[in-house]
DNA sequence: GCTCTAGTTTGATTTAAATCAAAACAAGAT
DNA sequence: ATCTTGTTTTGATTTAAATCAAACTAGAGC
């Protein structure tokens, strides 16, 4: 199984019925019309599974650093050291979704990546992607839109800018929702990885910012929060009141 | 054939001596190891230049939506359009930089460019460079570099998150100076482009702080603020006192 | 069961930025 | 020059979020 994030928008497979909902290189990949033969090229690039256990970094668990790496289950945090020590959060990653994106520049400072709970991903050097999308122009071309939706999802997050403490926080459930939906998990009835000082850090607000959020959001009837699980009553009135979220 | 040689990170090309700083495919390529043939191909690509006028429009000056765009003279901002009508400042561009990564993803939403003075561009059909890059990898890789930079430029807008008003515009006061120097403009005494509500708009902020946040700077000491022209007294002092900005 | 720790919730207070408002300023057009 | 119009500055006030602080969970390990 490989990413859903390498498949263009229209492959969308709306039936993977494995466990955990992302697809494989191989599912990834017919779509986009290749041979029987360079499908297996790719196979046997992913084939193998890194194990990270929770609380472990990715860049520690002896992989390339100039390699990319596909969640296949589990879910991630990525961060910055800032230089006074504290940690910006900058991204939560779940199954299909790529890291290091990032690291392509060298030249800049990436991120860390973080285990949120036990996970697997797989490794995809990048010399050798751009290898084989040099003859498979389909495959290339398809990672150059991933990487465009990256900037994308970026971009997203500058709109946070104009909104209340609120609105933040329902914009990033709705995104989770969308993302959990796309991979085939449950979209209004999830369990939080990560703590409410994360979730802080990556809106720009505190951790008691947060938890007030959420007990603002349950009062008003529009979420049910227990610790870190979040159902959310009614998605429409959520969208409708905070704008759409960015999508992933 | 083609010299393997990656493009080191240090292309950085450090002598242009073009009266405008934007640095041309043929300089861009040339440190690649490429034959005065291929250049020439990437030469014929961006000899015509479009004139956009302040004020107007990029995706509106009859360009092909699928293209990236470099810019030769001039300045752009970038913006988005809510749902409310508010606009949403995603990003200001000098000579030298690429418009439309994020529209390669053509499936979400893409920013609107706007020249904020008399401006030139060259356009770069996205296919075609997809298939140049076929035949020079290093181009190719160079161009991923590119758009990694991207989204270390865009992940570097997360850390304005834990900043007050006066570290949000310094840090971009900071960044603007240093992609000044880049393309051999001062980076000390400037003039800036945009108007304070652009500014705020893109920091977060509301005109008033930005205004409030110039002024006691130069209360300070640490800048010179004439209107839109600003002066940078004390680099290594900001730098110090607010942290590295993103860099580009 | 208990203890310990990390995480969460809630309250009281302070502070930074938004908001409302008005004056000063600059650039163009007439 | 004057009259626009749009931008910037500064002031007074309000408000949202940060901060400080304490109580309350939930889990992990014993």
């Amino acid at each position: 199984m490989l990413p859903h994030s390498l498949m263009s928008k229209n492959c969308n497979i709306p039936s993977i019925k494995t466990s955990c909902s992302s697809c494989s290189l191989r599912e990834l990949c017919l779509p986009v019309g290749l041979t029987a033969q360079e499908v297996g090229t790719l196979d046997h690039l992913v084939n193998q599974r890194h194990k990270i256990r929770r609380g472990e970094h990715l860049h520690r668990a002896g992989l390339d650093f100039h390699s990319l790496h596909v969640v296949r289950t589990g879910f991630f945090k990525t961060y910055v050291l800032q230089e006074d020590g504290r940690e910006q959060v900058t991204g939560f990653h779940m199954p299909g979704e790529v890291l290091g994106l990032d690291a392509i520049s060298a030249d800049t400072h990436t991120c860390n990546a973080v285990a949120l709970e036990d996970s697997e991903v797989c490794e995809l050097p990048f010399a050798k992607l751009e290898g084989i999308g040099r003859t498979i122009p389909s495959l290339m071309h398809h990672f150059h839109k991933i990487m465009s939706r990256e900037i994308v999802r970026e971009r997203g997050m500058l709109l946070l800018g104009g909104m209340k403490a609120g609105e933040r926080l329902v914009a990033f459930l709705l995104n989770l929702s969308h993302r959990f939906a796309r991979r085939g998990y449950s979209p209004l009835d999830f369990n939080l990885r990560m703590t409410r000082e994360e979730i802080g850090s990556y809106l720009g607000l505190k951790l008691e910012t947060i938890s007030r959020a959420f007990s603002r959001l349950q009062e008003d009837g529009l979420i049910n929060v227990n610790n870190k699980r979040i159902r959310l009553n009614d998605i429409d009135h959520l969208r409708r009141q905070y704008g759409s979220s960015s999508c992933e």
